[in-house]
DNA sequence: ATAAATTTGTTATATTATAACAATGCGTAA
DNA sequence: TTACGCATTGTTATAATATAACAAATTTAT
């Protein structure tokens, strides 16, 4: 069978939702609790729908907190290439959507002529109402 | 006191000469387990000497690995500023040093006009090796 | 309708990382 | 020199993150 990619289950709403609510990128085990009332109660549950919003290019993970943010760019077709600011003091997590960036990013070839098919790019740093 | 900056304790040397020597990226747990002999018992240990070897650019960690490799920039004193190209199939990670790029990263501006002092990118391909 | 395949729920456990405190070493002021 | 303060290292325990394994339910194919 051919793999549903425009539906989202009961699960992966509710995780969504509660993402793209969020002011600040969650934890998963933040998210699990606060959808516990939800029928979601168990880590996979959590996981599963994460991997999948994920993949849709819903959501991204913040490697560097193991946090989750909702994507902003109008559902990103473009999972595979993110950039991230990341203010070190107040945490405050932006997605950037630089067409020069990531056309620069999405051409760059290295040395030994390896080309990428996708890349994660975290900028940290502090942001304008941290760096008064 | 103030702190010493170039004197690497035993923990530190023991933890930095496995890492140096490997020819993959080394989870914190593997390490531990392979320096129990020379008397590093418990994580801590371990993770306190990454954290000190990462601090000097001695070492990196890719994030979307848990993973650590030895910097090969002759000691990375822009351990702030941090490329890595890493292949989907064998694993592979290698320090991109660029001086093009990291030029194009250390000045890159968004529209916020906020500036960054740090940053970490990861490709992700499959490298020559992979791609036959 | 039945069997097969996929997705979801559940339990258990693996992996990664840090808190908390004790023991040790080390510089310094009396 | 000694004893006090402070920083580093060792140790125990536990927190936080993530996945394996299997059961139940649902969907799809025959
Ligand atoms: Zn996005
Ligand atoms: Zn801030
Ligand atoms: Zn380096
Ligand atoms: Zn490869």
């Amino acid at each position: 069978m051919t793999q549903k990619i425009d539906f989202l289950s009961k699960n992966q709403q509710i995780v969504l939702e509660i993402i793209e609510k969020a002011k600040e990128p969650l934890k998963a085990y933040s998210i699990l609790f606060s959808v516990q009332k939800r029928g979601i109660k168990a880590p996979p549950q959590v996981y599963r729908a994460l991997d999948r919003l994920i993949k849709l290019g819903k959501i991204h993970k913040i490697e560097s907190k193991n946090a989750f943010v909702a994507c902003k760019n109008d559902s990103c077709t473009i999972s595979n290439a993110t950039a991230f600011s990341i203010c070190d003091s107040c945490e405050m997590v932006t997605e950037i959507s630089n067409p020069k960036l990531s056309k620069y990013l999405a051409n760059f070839q290295d040395e030994t002529g390896m080309r990428y098919n996708k890349y994660n790019l975290e900028f940290f740093g502090l942001c304008k109402k941290c760096k008064k």
